[in-house]
RNA sequence: GCGGAUGUGGUGAAAUUGGUAUACACGCCAGACUUAGGAUCUGGUGGCGCAAGCCGUGGGGGUUCGAUUCCCUUCAUCCGCACCA
């Protein structure tokens, strides 16, 4: 019988759903191995073929570590709240609720196909309250904490309340929103409300009137990350800046400590450096430049330049500075005002977009270079920003490109204070050379005189060491409805926390989604949406990377219900030895779980200060789309090789018509009414199809199924022809053509253990040399390809071993039986309905991971390749007893070899390793 | 502009402590079987050349007995960040 697949899969998937097989408990016999994939979110489209990649990568590595004796925790859930569900409720009126569960339940089927090794039994849903309830509880934990920069940690805001009572602010080092200098006689005379507003500087999670992206489309604020070019990365509408009061989480406490921590992490070097560049550290000096005629009041700058404050000849302030309009003289005031609007008006995107224009405004006013008195004048421009640094900065226009610009627009005068370098059309961005017209600093060089200045203005008290992150605080509320409650209700207007031992606070029914007539919040329609004294709840919901942020450690113990994860299954699991998923989340998800993490290792709830070791980003599969050309106003189509000779227009076919190709014509007729008169030019009688890659999407009709892979193909030829398809980090279109050889692959699999009626045809004779070295030769290359994550060569080491066997005529049980448990990882389903013909007791993917026999790979003679000059010339199959001396004599008495010298002597012989040799003449 | 990655047949790709370039698979070509089929099997398949042979890993240069691999330079494509001071 032949390889019968669908039966074969159904089979298997049943009894490992029956007798539980892929459960884990936590066994404290045998070494843990945490792997996990991003958990999706359930998207009404469903799977498609790109979706699994990764979750096979890691379902191979799974099965792999299970068979090396490993207990390996392999979970599975759902990021389930979100935008699209809501966005869908609106337009339909269905709930989210009842879409998600839809999409999960599709999601599961189409999963359950694939034969992964899942414990279900942990499957978690952010969108449970059972799972929110713990999200919550990190959100209150965080709002009574705050960031202690000695301890270096997140404590209890009693402490820092503690401290108040005793010292006001007096030596605190502590993350805050805006420095705050008080007594403790001050804050014992504050009233609740104003100690509030105090704390709330300081808390975790806090509230703050923030510029913040507003996406009127999504009425919702978004993440920077939720951001990209001005657009909404979910819809792609406009955002824009707004001033708003919103919840946000203290990340830039973290920030040092998020990049620090890069260092030990076994990620790309790549995905490390795009958090790098994220939190965006740089090194340099505050300083103050006293304001001419503004008694004592001193503009306060960022500079990572500081060694070039000789050369500064402007001052630049953006406009939303605080102090732009007050320190401008009153004969500059209107122009300064109308420049002030005008840029309010440009949006982020413009002003983005748009960066080579020249803007700015005289104030009227003067700065005082504090190392030697010169009088300078202060500008607004918009290329400075308000959001970096102090949101001023001193020009220096003969050493930075954006201030040379301004200077040339504004005939403002540029001085050199590096040597070198031509100023007449261009400025010197210079991170090395001597330093000129600097005073003290001349005749130094630029990486000396950064630290001498800086020693210089800490001395005369003008200004002191400083670092910078670009990296923000997360906007924390979003104003809609299908997202975790706030556990905060108000009293007069003072946020307080919902009692920890009432989580969740459950999200209320609904039936109308949108914003309500006056541009209110969802929530705001819940009549009752308030504590049982009557005080309002919060009416903004979390985002979506507050559910995401901690689900990992939810896994290890996910039905605890006084815990978000007990102390002895943290300390067993303890944290994420491989996570799959892809790069999209750099910034985002892989940010703020680290930064969730690090919080609840401060707090002792968790061990480990890391949530993720080591992480693989597979990369993403794109559509291939097929094309058709119909000779323009015809129902004509004419073949891709002919399409030049005529005037045709492009139209996208969908590629599940397609093969190799080829249009299969019939069905291309029967696809759309349209087409059903259709007439074809052909190319050697057949009509060939154009391609391209693009995104995979409907509305391009390149969207594969893995369902119907499965259907024709079976499960087992899906999962090992993902990953033959290339490396998993790379991203790849999708191309059926070709799927055809690995499920050949399978068959001829299938035809070592059984002859063509399906009779088990496995001897028990001992196996010749010849197929035990082609058994271990792939044990060795399987074993190391899967260490590295180089899963196509070793479905290519598979092909290459079945391929000999096949020649060989092995039927040995000897061999046949470790290449079994061998291929397990990546067949799960025929490795079993093997290993059960073969009479073995258990499951093969509980068999050992086979070694190898190095005796095996002995070979008693070798093939010595000969070069000449390097230049490869024939082959001398010699014995591998012979010494180095006896193999040079036998080759240089060779015929060939004689021939190749042309009569020279030889000027050296070289051997590599003893085996290859290289004459040269 | 800064940073990262990639570049090998018609296609997906393999090979790196420097040592047989193109494994494996698709496609294509030829053949076998067959009530000539998008089935199965066998063989061939980098380019040029009748052949000996020559050329060949984006281009140019270097180190080396020997370079897809190391170094310099350049081009192309993709990705990330970006008036970040």
């Amino acid at each position: 019988m032949e390889y019968d697949f669908r039966k074969i899969e159904h089979k298997w998937q049943e009894r490992w759903k029956e007798a539980g097989t892929y459960k884990v408990t936590e066994d404290s016999g045998k070494p843990k191995f945490y792997v996990l994939d991003m958990f999706p979110y359930p998207s009404g489209a469903g799977l498609h073929v790109g979706h699994p990649l990764g979750y096979i990568a890691s379902d191979i590595y799974s099965r792999y570590k299970r068979q090396k004796g490993f207990n390996v925790l392999h979970p599975m859930g759902y990021d389930a709240f979100g935008l699209p569900a809501e966005q869908y409720a609106i337009q339909t009126g269905q709930h989210p609720q009842t879409t998600t569960v839809n999409n999960i339940d599709r999601y599961r089927s189409q999963l359950d196909k694939i034969g992964f090794s899942f414990d279900w039994s942990r499957e978690i849903r952010t969108c449970d309250p059972d799972y929110y309830k713990w999200t919550q509880w990190a959100f209150e934990k965080m709002f009574t904490h705050y960031y202690d920069n000695d301890t270096d940690k997140a404590e209890p805001i009693e402490k820092l309340i503690d401290r108040f009572e005793k010292q006001g602010t007096e030596g605190l080092d502590a993350a805050c929103t805006e420095p705050l200098t008080f007594t403790a006689a001050q804050w014992r005379t504050m009233n609740h409300s104003e100690r509030e507003k105090v704390l709330e500087n300081y808390r975790l999670a806090f509230r703050a009137a923030t510029q913040v992206n507003w996406c009127a489309e999504l009425g919702t604020v978004l993440a920077n990350d939720e951001v990209k070019d001005g657009l909404s990365v979910r819809g792609g509408y406009p955002v824009e800046q707004r001033l708003m009061q919103q919840w946000l989480l203290r990340v830039t406490a973290y920030a040092e400590r998020l990049l620090n921590g890069l260092d030990t992490l076994e990620w790309s070097e790549s995905l490390k450096e795009i958090q790098r560049n994220w939190i965006g550290k740089s090194i340099g000096a505050q300083m103050f430049f006293p304001i001419e005629g503004h008694d004592g009041k001193s503009l306060e700058i960022f500079t990572t330049r500081a060694d070039t404050v000789f050369g500064v000849t402007f001052m630049v302030l953006a406009p939303e500075h605080e102090w732009a309009e007050s320190i401008s003289t009153p004969d500059r005031l209107a122009d300064v005002r109308a420049y002030i609007a005008q840029s309010k008006k440009r949006s982020e995107r413009e002003r983005m977009a748009d960066t080579k224009r020249v803007s700015g405004v005289f104030t009227g006013a003067y700065c005082l270079n504090p190392l030697n008195g010169k009088r300078i004048p202060v500008y607004l421009s918009d290329y400075v920003l308000a959001g970096y640094g102090t949101g001023a900065i001193m020009a220096v226009p003969a050493h930075d490109s954006r201030d040379y610009a301004f200077a040339k627009h504004f005939d403002l005068p540029v001085i050199p204070v590096v040597e070198g370098g031509d100023l007449s059309e261009s400025s010197y961005d210079a991170k090395s050379g001597k330093m000129i017209n600097s005073e003290f600093l001349d005749g130094l060089d630029v990486k000396e005189a950064i630290p001498a200045m800086l020693e210089k203005i800490a001395e005369i008290g003008i200004g002191a060491l400083k670092v910078n992150y670009r990296l923000r605080d997360a906007i924390f509320s979003r104003q809609r409805y299908w997202g975790e409650p706030f556990p905060v209700y108000y009293i007069d207007g003072v946020a307080h926390l919902v009692d920890e031992k009432s989580l969740p606070l459950e999200l209320p029914p609904i039936d109308n989604f949108g914003p309500t007539a006056d541009g209110e919040h969802p929530l705001a329609r819940v009549k009752g949406w308030h504590t049982k004294d009557g005080y309002p709840y919060e009416l903004s919901t979390m985002p979506g990377f507050a559910g995401s942020s901690a689900y990992y450690l939810r896994y290890m113990d996910p039905h605890n219900t006084q815990e978000l994860v007990s102390r002895r299954a943290n300390e067993y699991w303890r944290n994420v030895d491989l996570y799959v998923g892809g790069i999209e989340h750099a910034t985002g998800h892989l940010i703020y779980s680290r930064f969730w993490n690090k919080f609840l290792f401060d707090l002792g709830y968790v061990c480990e200060s890391e949530p993720f070791k080591k992480l693989v980003n597979q990369g993403m599969i794109q559509g291939r789309s097929s094309f058709v050309y119909r000779i323009k106003n015809s129902n004509t189509f004419v073949s891709a090789g002919l399409k030049d000779k005529h005037d045709t227009q492009e139209i996208h076919v969908d590629v599940n018509i397609v093969k190799n190709d080829i249009l299969d014509i019939e069905t291309f007729r029967a696809w759309r009414d349209e087409f059903k008169d259709a007439e074809f030019i052909l190319e050697d009688g057949k009509y060939v199809c154009g391609w391209a890659v693009e995104k995979m999407s409907k509305s391009m009709f390149n969207v594969v199924n893995p369902d119907s892979i499965v259907e024709h193909y079976g499960a087992d030829t899906l999962r090992i022809y993902e990953m033959f398809l290339g490396p998993l980090e790379q991203s790849k279109p999708w191309d059926t053509n070709g799927i055809d050889g690995v499920h050949k692959f399978l068959r001829k699999f299938w035809r070592l253990y059984f002859t063509a009626d399906g009779t088990l045809a496995v001897t028990d004779d001992k196996a010749d040399a010849k197929a035990m070295k082609a058994l271990h030769k792939t044990i060795k290359k399987v074993g190391e390809d899967i260490e590295n994550f180089s899963f196509n060569t070793s479905v290519s080491a598979f092909m290459i071993c079945v391929n000999e066997l096949g020649e060989l005529g092995c039927r040995s049980r000897q061999v046949l039986e470790p290449l079994v448990a061998l291929i397990c990882p990546f067949a799960p389903h025929i490795a079993e309905e093997i290993w059960e013909a073969l009479g073995m007791k258990g499951s093969a993917c509980d068999a050992p991971f086979p070694t190898y026999d190095p005796a095996c790979l002995v070979e008693e003679s070798f093939e010595y390749p000969v070069s000449f000059n390097g230049k490869m010339r024939f082959k001398k199959e010699l014995s591998l007893s012979l010494s180095a001396e006896e193999v040079e004599k036998e080759l240089l008495a060779d015929q060939t070899t004689q021939k190749y010298l042309a009569g020279n002597t030889p000027k050296k012989v070289v051997f590599v390793k003893g085996k290859i040799i290289n004459i040269v003449l």
